[in-house]
DNA sequence: TTCATCCCCCAAAACGTTTCGGATATGATT
DNA sequence: AATCATATCCGAAACGTTTTGGGGGATGAA
C-alpha cells in the first residue's frame, strides 16, 4: 500500500503539498497538482482512512443499530427494507454503514454509549427498539446524534422518523365502516411499541366519527406475533360472535387471524372482513389476499439517514419526519351482509 | 473522551504501562494493573480503535459486499438471512461488520480492490454476485481474503460456501418421479448463476437414474424472476401438454408457475405437481403451499463468516463448505393420475 | 531601493494507540 | 563485594494522515 509519503517522495514535494493537492486546496500550483494526481494514480495511492479519521475526528460512518436482528424478521422484512433505504441514502451521501446488533444479553455487557463510541460511528439509526428498553433512556441522554425509527421522541441530539400510524389505522377502520360493519374487533400489537397506541387511537377515532361506541373488550393483544394473534383471534371471535370485521395492527397478525377464522369455519371475506397494516409481501399471496395499509419501510430508512446526516453536517432543521400510508384494497374485505 | 494518557496521568504511570496492563501483559504488577483498571472504568476510558488499528494494522472488521441490495430482495430474503448469519457469527467472534453494496453503476467508478481497501476491512464476504460480473475475476486475483457465497471458486485467498444444489435438485425431481410423473418440466434460473447449472445437473441425474430420457425442450429459463417464470411456464405448458409436473429452481419462480397454471385452469396439485427450491416464507403461505427443497441461508452466512475469520487468523484448513438441503413436503405435489 | 502582496511550498505538531529496547531496583547467587 | 536474574516500569518511535504557522521568491507599487 502506497502512502502519502511515497507519493511525496516520487513527486519531489512535501507530504503537505500532496495532501493539499489531492484535497483540492487552492494554494498549490495547478501543474504540480496534476503531476501529483498522476503519480498518485500510478502508485494506486488511496488515503488511509484510519489515519485521516484519527486526525480529523470524523469517520464518515453511521451505524444502524438494530435490536433483535433475527431470522424471524424475514416474515415482515421490516428491518431488511429499512436497511435498504439506509444503505442507499448513506451510499449516495458518501457515508459508510456499519451494522450493529444487540439483544438483551449483549446489553448487559455494554452500555449504549460504549457500544457506539467504540465503533467510531458519527451517528446512529435505531431500529426495532422497544419503549421499555433501557437503551432508549440512554439514547435520549446521550449526545450522540441518533434517529429513532417509529419512536416519536426527541432531544437535542435525537430525532425520529415514523409513519402516520393513527391516520393509517383510521382509514383502515373507516374502510370497514364504509362497508357497513358495525362490530369491528382489533388485534393490536404489544404495548412496548408506540405504534400500537397510535393505531389504537386511529381505530377509536374512526369509530367515534361514525358515532359508534368504543368497546374495550373488542381489542386484544396479539403482540405482533402470528401465533399469538391466531389464538387471541379465536378467543375473541368465540366470545363476540357479533364481530363481522377485524382490524389487525400488523399484516403478520392478520395472517394469524385469517388462519383462526378459517379454522372456525368462517368464510372469508363474506363472514369476516380483515384488514391489516404494513403491506408485507405475504399479504399479496395469502388466501384471501389481504386488504391493508401500506407503509414504506424503505423510505423510513432513507429519510432517517437523510435526517441523521443533516444533523451531522450541522444543517439545522426539523429532526422528525412522518410518512404517509397508502390504503390497498384486496380480497379480505367485503360488505357486511348481516 | 478519556484517552490512555489521561488514565496514565491519573494512575501516575506511563502510557506504556496502561496499555500493557489493560491488554493483559504479564510484565505489570497485579496491584498496579488493578488500580489502572479501576481508574479506566472511573474515567470511562475505552481505547480508540482507530488509533489501535492504525498501529496494529488490524481492524477486526469484515465486510459484507452485496451486489444489488435491493428492495426486491424482500421476496426471497436471501440476502437478509445471510446477513443475519454473518452478523451473528461476526458478533460472536468480536468482528465488526460493515455493509458494502454495489451495482453495475458503482462498479464503473471503483474497482473491487479500491472499494475494499478503502473500507479497511480485513476480509470480505461476497453475496449476490453473478458469474459474469467483472468483480469476480478481480476477487480471484486479489489477495484480500474473501468468501464467495454460492460460487464454487477458490484461490489462495478466496474460498466459498454453498448448498448442495445438485443433490437438492435431484431429490426434488426424484420425489416427483416417485409420485409417478414421467414428464417433468424445469423452470431454471438464469445462466449467470452457478446454482442454475448445478440444479439442472441434479434434474438430469434424477431422470437418468430412473431411466427417463432428458428432453431439452422441457427446460426453460425463468431468470429467477416471478414474472418471467410465469410467462415461460405458460408457454411451456402450452407447448407440452404432456407435462404433469414442474421443478422450479427457486420458490419465487414456483410462485410464478403456480399463477400461470391457475390461469390456464389447471387444478393444483391434481393436474400439475410443482416443487420449488429455497423454502422462502411465501412457500408456506401460497395456495397450494409449496413442496420445496429448503436451504439454510442463515447457515450459509454463518459458515461463510467462520471460514473467513479462520483465514484471517491464519488457521489453515478447508476454505470451502457445502451445506445440505432438506426436503419439505407440502400441498403442491401429488400422485400422477394420468 | 524598500515594502507589501501573492503564490507556492514546507517542517513539525497532532491524533491515540502499541511496541521495541532498555532502565531501575530488588533479591539471590557466587 | 560482585554478578546475575527477575520483576516492573518507561521513553520514544511508529502508524499515515491533516493542519498550523510560517518562509522564500517573484511581482508590483511607492
Amino acid at each position: 500500500m502506497a502512502t502519502i509519503r511515497d507519493v511525496a517522495k516520487r513527486a519531489g514535494v512535501s507530504v503537505t503539498t500532496v495532501s493539499r493537492a489531492l484535497n483540492g486546496y487552492s494554494d498549490v500550483n495547478e501543474k504540480t497538482r496534476e503531476r501529483i494526481k498522476e503519480i498518485a494514480k500510478e502508485l494506486k495511492y488511496s488515503p488511509n482512512l484510519l489515519a485521516r479519521s484519527l486526525v480529523m475526528k470524523k469517520t464518515k460512518t453511521i451505524g444502524l443499530l438494530v435490536s433483535g436482528l433475527k431470522i424471524e424478521g424475514s416474515k415482515d422484512n421490516f428491518t431488511y427494507e429499512v436497511l435498504c433505504g439506509v444503505n442507499d441514502c448513506a451510499g449516495q451521501l458518501g457515508y459508510e454503514l456499519v451494522l450493529i446488533s444487540t439483544d438483551s444479553q449483549k446489553q448487559q455487557e455494554k452500555t449504549y454509549n460504549q457500544l457506539v463510541q467504540e465503533r467510531k460511528v458519527e451517528g446512529i439509526i435505531l431500529q426495532g427498539i422497544k419503549t421499555d428498553d433501557p437503551y432508549l433512556e440512554e439514547v435520549l441522554k446521550s449526545d450522540i446524534p441518533c434517529i429513532l425509527i417509529d419512536i416519536p421522541m426527541e432531544s437535542d441530539s435525537v430525532g425520529y422518523v415514523t409513519t402516520d400510524n393513527k391516520d393509517g389505522a383510521k382509514s383502515a377502520v373507516t374502510h370497514l365502516l364504509d362497508l357497513g360493519h358495525k362490530h369491528i374487533g382489533m388485534i393490536n400489537g404489544h404495548s412496548q411499541a408506540f405504534v400500537s397506541q397510535e393505531r389504537l387511537d386511529g381505530y377509536q377515532e374512526a369509530l367515534q366519527e361514525k358515532g359508534i361506541a368504543f368497546n374495550g373488550s373488542y381489542v386484544v393483544d396479539g403482540a405482533f406475533l402470528e401465533e399469538k394473534a391466531e389464538t387471541e383471534t379465536a378467543k375473541l371471535l368465540q366470545k363476540h360472535p357479533e364481530l363481522t370485521a377485524l382490524f389487525c395492527a400488523s399484516d403478520l397478525m392478520a395472517m394469524g387471524a385469517i388462519r383462526a377464522a378459517k379454522k372456525m369455519g368462517r368464510k372469508l371475506p363474506e363472514e369476516l372482513s380483515i384488514v391489516g397494516f404494513d403491506n408485507i409481501i405475504l399479504s399479496a399471496y395469502s388466501t384471501p389476499s389481504l386488504t391493508t395499509i401500506a407503509q414504506d419501510r424503505y423510505q423510513l430508512g432513507f429519510e432517517a439517514t437523510k435526517l441523521l446526516t443533516d444533523m451531522l453536517e450541522g444543517n439545522k432543521g426539523s429532526k422528525r419526519k412522518v410518512l404517509n400510508t397508502t390504503f390497498i384494497k384486496r380480497e379480505s374485505t367485503s360488505e357486511n351482509h348481516n
